[in-house]
DNA sequence: CTGAAAGCGCTTACAG
DNA sequence: CTGAAAGCGCTTACAG
């Protein structure tokens, strides 16, 4: 029948609808066109109407390069990660992601199996001018930091703080956290404690160690002794396990510095020294990630306010990407609460339980 | 002692350096200093060198989205994820990341915490006119995916097949290591198997599955009782496990659609029902993700042949950044080795092991 | 091989 | 309130 030969064996050239055929379409220039997607510039409330209704029907929308020439913003947010293999982030990211989505801010990611290398993937992500970057799961150096504030883009540190304080953060308050930890295993009966600690630069690590040993003293006890993990994963938390029978004195009551940890130190101490957990040490962790709740773990841990936190991150990545300038600051979002599950025992004497 | 007033009040205004600016400097024309930028233009070599030598020394780089505007090319990749819960994606993401931004290519996220949300997620991105779309760990219906090409980004699905087998692809031969797995466990004397299916639109689970229950049947057993997990998760999995009590016949050796599930469901099998694993059921699953090296998994696992799929996506990418249009296929790479670990036993009898 | 000019798809003073 | 014009930072025919 061939009666549609109109089959376009044109190589699909979808050439994509520009403010020009709009403004044809509709008989308006493409000044007015172009303010209608402008809320706070000067346009009849009834011609704003008509542009935008008219522009979702022929599928118009405003080619986010050619304003970014312009505007010099991008609607752009670099996420810069690393340590992908600790489960808090990737838990964190789809969820950050969507939020930003929602507030119209697109993600590019930068990323480095090794730390060191992430300064480099930094810099080919500055190219496209991001408004801002967020940094999770690694660490930014000064430098790199400098950086992407001369290429415009503010850096906000998520989870961890820049060790020089400098950027914005959003970041529980990890001390209390550390803090509560203490109060918790002392409570429960447990009179010589440890910290396993991860990453020495890190100002997660480094603020709940303060805060759980400050409390240990103030409660009386002995200073909580130190393990060194070196790094927030799993096999460091292992290696940690095994270095607990290093010890000269066998603590019965550890905070680890996050959960990834907790569970490779936990798994350590019972393959490694036939320890039982809670029963000869009680372990809490940091976090509370998804596995921590599973059955083969049963972690007790502190949880974090991710949906705060996050909150806080979009917040400020709006204005961000809106203003123009804005004063750098840090946002403590207060600890979540300790969540009890199997891996601190009671050793109350005289308690009944 | 105040000798230094030069202190710049100004609002750091980091005006970027330009192609104007660079071509001034050296005396050139805008266009010749543009020309250095693209191998395959015509200039002479030594002045292509001066251009490049005195771009680096102050910090030129062509801005992309000037670039774009005229090539219709961005070299930015959207990356489509969604369930980044199974710990196989975010080991994934980084490696793939930092090959893509080697070639060149940018990574754009979308991403959706509710797999039906991705669409919103895509079409937000699409408005940055990526080259080319990489789908991980999510399902992209067949509408998205045309939607997609239709804005002139080509998709390539990474591990999943999309349900209509278009598309580009790059995925292992699942049918295959699912008869592997079928091997190993008849080789070592089970006689009675059964799969754990995960969600049935996925092209792995379906191809697992299918080479896992051919196999069997080759080799003259029976077919393979099915359980159906419904997701790959570990809460699944552990369902799936508690599920295994109601079979009729209790299944001797068990493949599961992937580890994460594997994981939950040898859980399900300890806690709830309280079996054994390897002593009452055998259990292999599928991907080898870190987690399944631990001491607490130690998951016999096939493994994916990560580096040569994510090669041949890398490969793949910069063809389709690079070119006009290009043949779709589906690139398949042999499924990796199976894993040995402890979650199978050795039945046969006679044997002495 | 190089340069002057047009133009990519927008926004934004500047007039009216 | 709207339109004509300039210009964002580039690339690419087109001459030479």
């Amino acid at each position: 029948m061939e009666e549609d030969p109109v089959d376009q064996t044109k190589p699909a050239t979808r050439r994509r609808v520009t403010v020009k055929d709009l403004a044809r379409d509709l008989g308006m220039s493409v000044a007015t066109v172009s303010r209608a997607f402008y809320p706070d510039s000067i346009i009849a409330a009834e011609t704003r109407r008509t542009v935008l209704q008219r522009a979702s029907e022929i599928g118009y929308r405003p080619n986010p390069f050619a304003q970014s020439l312009i505007t010099k913003k991008t609607q752009i947010a670099g996420m810069v990660v690393s340590d992908l293999t600790n489960p808090f982030y990737p838990e964190l990211m789809t969820r950050l992601t969507t939020l930003l989505r929602q507030a119209g801010i697109n993600l590019m990611l930068a990323a480095a199996d090794q730390p060191e290398k992430i300064d480099e993937a930094v810099d080919l992500l500055l190219t496209y001018q991001p408004d801002l970057m967020i940094v999770l799961a690694t660490n930014l150096n000064s430098h790199a930091r400098e950086k992407c504030e001369a290429a415009g883009a503010p850096v906000i540190f998520f989870n961890r703080l820049s060790a020089d304080g400098l950027g914005f953060g959003v970041s529980c308050d990890n001390v209390e956290g550390g803090r509560r930890a203490a109060d918790h295993l002392i409570d429960f009966g447990h009179d010589s404690l440890a910290y396993v600690s991860a990453f020495p630069g890190a100002s997660t690590n480094v603020e709940r160690q303060r805060g759980f040993c400050e409390r240990t003293v103030e409660r009386g006890l002995a200073e909580p002794q130190i393990i060194e993990a070196g790094l927030f994963t799993y096999e460091a938390g292992y290696q940690a396990g095994l270095d607990l029978g290093k010890l000269q004195q066998r603590p019965n009551g550890v905070l680890c510095a996050n959960d990834i940890v907790a569970i490779g130190f936990i798994e350590g101490l019972r393959e490694g020294l036939g320890l039982d957990v809670p029963g000869d040490i009680s372990v809490i962790g940091y976090d509370n990630i998804a596995m921590a709740g599973w059955p083969s773990h049963r972690l007790t841990t502190i949880a974090q306010p991710l949906d705060e936190m996050m909150a806080a991150t979009v917040v400020l990545a709006r204005e961000l990407a809106a203003e123009r300038q804005i004063q750098q600051r840090i946002l403590r979002i207060p600890p979540g609460p300790l969540v009890e599950r199997s891996t601190v025992r009671d050793r109350r004497k005289g308690v009944s339980k």
